[in-house]
DNA sequence: AGCACGCCGACT
DNA sequence: GTCGGCGTGCTC
């Protein structure tokens, strides 16, 4: 009988141990070992005990005998990972660029150490609604007939569902996956934190009663792994929950549900940096399920797809409740300007809001950015009051002075110009705060709510305003972006954007995209029912083709033009594009850095095949410096991503202690 | 990452 | 003479 060995990644996260470690089985635990297991070993000159993830076995030592130590102990629990999830481990690894055992704890549910849990909270679970037939209208019935038809027939594709706000995407979804679990088979769904609402668990808790499992990010780790064990022990036939959904370790997965597929939350901000879309793709390949994208506003990428064929399309037109689409008006502020009005508030603003308040509807405002414009500056010299860390532009807030939205910084508030001692020194009035008090003296009887991070740190303070404020306890809602997400108000006619050009511009190549999302959600909030919704879009620039678009609730024709500005450009998803940051806190050694990589021979070469690469930079960030860092960006777009994962390679070996570098790919 | 070994300064 | 600084190098 041969000795048996295991590759063991040992769980520490850096690139010098990213790789496997032998160790001898003991015989003891030889039932126990599989790949996937979770270990302790002896590590180190002091054998620390540590963790560790049994990736593989084997029969043949790979060093000499005498230097291979033993596993001390298997951690027995059968559900825990599984050689798939090491697959998708891997394969992340390579995709985004990280080290193994990142891209095993992004995946694998990790078991905390601490052992009291936070007891579970019962959900209330729905009796099963035998009563009421589901119906759904032709479009409906198309889209869920065709893919249920291809689920019968073993066939696997990837769907794009592209119905408008209130169109019933979600019946459809919850149609297709009863019809999946009917064949024995699981489903994931994805769906972004903020529309994770009581409505939805409770249409999915009725009809799938204890067999769903809902996940959110405010879970403990704990909570979480309690979930997943679940799911492997086949206790569950639906995950629902944002992107970590994915890595439910699910049986026989049917179908895999992106909704909202456009959104940003997708994408994961920490390493391994990767796209839900991307994994469910690679997952429901690998897995032999289908995919459903769907969404009002699909994403640029996921639209071209469909219309090359890769993906196939489904629409639907109709909202389900008989509400027309509001009328949406584009407002030039200019022209405000010319006939006299100086203020953020245009006149058909102004008096759209006096008719609500008579007619006793419910009104949304909402900037696209907190504290945008709230810069203070010398009206004689026009020196601005900057961060001293961060290069950046502080904001005014009453009661707490000046303070820099990057790091957190903040002063009194200046009275005098400290480069030129004028006293005319102030701040631009746009933000939320201000919007406020602009409506308290235009409207005094009318209750104003305002939602931005300031108001919703407080504990609940996110749910408390919505609360309010849908019971009607409120005439006007002021906020950043978050109002216009997710949520529905029935009393709610007007919705303003009130300078939807601050997203137009925020400097990279998607901002027209998420300003289309934004201002189309924020025509889906007004006006349900039978009461006639208002959209006012306040801008400088009315002629933009975003603008116009959105106005005339026109996907596709925003979609073409946008097109024409990726193509020109060369931007996902036309090429895919790799976005270098490098920073550092030593200025010296930075430049230094951006020198050697300009009069790199290796880059050098590449700028000249102009055919497949684009380079552009190595140049300062638009903040250059942040918290005492100073940044780079580079970009280099490339029609192959694996030209761009070599580039990557081959930058990286430029990185030092004082030196960082960044790297995330945008795929087509 | 974390811990050993290792080779030079100030201390009971 | 020893205690201890953290520089370098390895971990099956």
């Amino acid at each position: 009988m041969t000795e048996l060995y295991a590759d063991i990644i040992p769980g520490i996260s850096h690139k010098e141990l990213d790789k496997t470690f032998q160790y001898k089985v003991p015989d003891g635990l030889k039932d126990l070992a599989v790949p996937g297991a979770f270990v302790k070993v002896p590590f180190g000159k002091g054998n620390k005990t540590i963790n560790g993830f049994l990736i593989q076995l084997s029969h043949e030592p790979k060093i000499e005998k005498e230097k291979i130590k033993e596993i001390i102990e298997i951690c027995s629990d059968k559900d825990l990972p599984e050689s798939r999830m090491i697959d998708l481990a891997h394969w992340m690894k390579d995709e985004y660029d990280t080290t193994m055992i990142r891209a095993l704890k992004t995946v694998l549910p990790v078991q905390e150490t601490v052992k009291s849990r936070s007891p579970k909270v019962q959900t209330t679970v729905g009796i099963f609604d035998d009563g009421k037939d589901i119906c759904l209208n032709d479009e409906q019935k198309t889209f869920c007939d065709d893919v249920k038809a291809d689920i019968d027939r073993g066939k696997t594709d990837t769907y794009l569902l592209h119905g408008v706000t209130g169109s019933g995407k979600t019946l459809c979804y919850m149609e297709i996956i009863s019809h999946v679990v009917s064949k024995g088979m699981s489903a994931i769904m994805l769906i972004p934190e903020i529309s994770l609402t009581w409505q939805t668990v409770g249409r999915f808790k009725e009809r799938f009663g204890d067999r769903v499992s809902i996940i959110n990010s405010r879970m403990s780790k704990g909570e979480k792994y309690d979930e997943f064990k679940k799911c492997a022990g086949g206790e569950v036939d639906v995950v629902i929950g944002p992107r970590s959904a994915l890595f439910a370790p699910l049986k026989n997965i049917g179908i895999i549900v992106i909704d909202e597929e456009h959104e940003e939350s997708y994408k994961s901000e920490q390493a391994p940096r990767y796209h839900a879309r991307e994994v469910a793709d690679y997952i429901a390949k690998k897995e032999g399920a289908s995919l459903i994208l769907g969404s009002a506003t699909p994403s640029i990428k996921s639209y071209h797809k469909a219309k090359n064929g890769d993906y196939r399309l489904y629409r639907l037109t109709k909202r389900a409740s008989q509400a027309e689409l509001p009328a949406v008006f584009a407002e030039d502020m200019r022209e405000e300007l010319k006939a006299g009005n100086r203020q953020m508030f245009s006149r058909r603003l102004i008096e759209a809001l006096r008719i609500r308040l008579e007619k006793k509807e419910q009104s949304m405002l909402f900037i696209n950015k907190r504290g945008f414009a709230g810069f203070v500056s010398c009206r004689v010299c026009g020196h601005v009051m900057k961060c001293r860390n961060c290069d950046i532009s502080m904001t005014y807030h009453r009661g707490s002075g000046l303070r820099c939205h990057y790091c957190g910084y903040s002063e009194p508030m200046v009275k005098k110009c400290p480069k030129c001692g004028s006293p005319h020194i102030a701040g631009f009035r746009a933000g939320t705060q201000q919007v406020e008090e602009k409506l308290k003296t235009l409207f005094p009887e009318a209750k104003v709510l305002r939602m931005d991070k300031d108001t919703t740190s407080a504990k609940d303070g996110h749910s408390a305003i919505i609360s309010e404020f849908s019971k009607g306890n409120a005439d006007i809602l002021v906020g950043t972006q978050m109002i216009v997400k997710g949520h529905d108000f029935e009393n709610v006619t007007l919705c303003c954007a009130l300078a939807a050009d601050m997203s137009l511009y925020a400097g990279d190549y998607r901002a027209s995209e998420r300003t289309f999302d934004l201002l189309t959600q924020a025509a889906g909030r007004a006006g349900r029912a039978n009461k006639p919704g208002e959209v006012i879009i306040q801008t400088y620039d009315p002629d933009n083709y975003c603008i116009v678009h959105s106005a005339a609730h026109d996907y596709e024709g925003f979609y073409e033009s946008e097109m024409g500005f990726r193509k020109l450009l060369l931007y996902p998803p036309i090429w895919n594009m790799m976005t270098i940051g490098i920073s550092s806190p030593d200025e010296e050694a930075l430049i230094k850095t951006r020198d050697d990589l300009i009069n790199s021979e290796f880059l050098m070469n590449l700028r000249t095949k102009k055919e497949e690469i684009v380079i552009i930079g190595p140049a300062k960030e638009s903040v250059y410096r942040i918290e005492n860092e100073y940044r780079l960006v580079m970009y280099v777009k490339s029609k192959e991503k694996d030209i761009l994962k070599e580039i990557r390679r081959k930058l990286s070996e430029l990185c030092s202690e004082k030196v960082y570098m960044q790297f995330d790919i945008d795929y087509k």
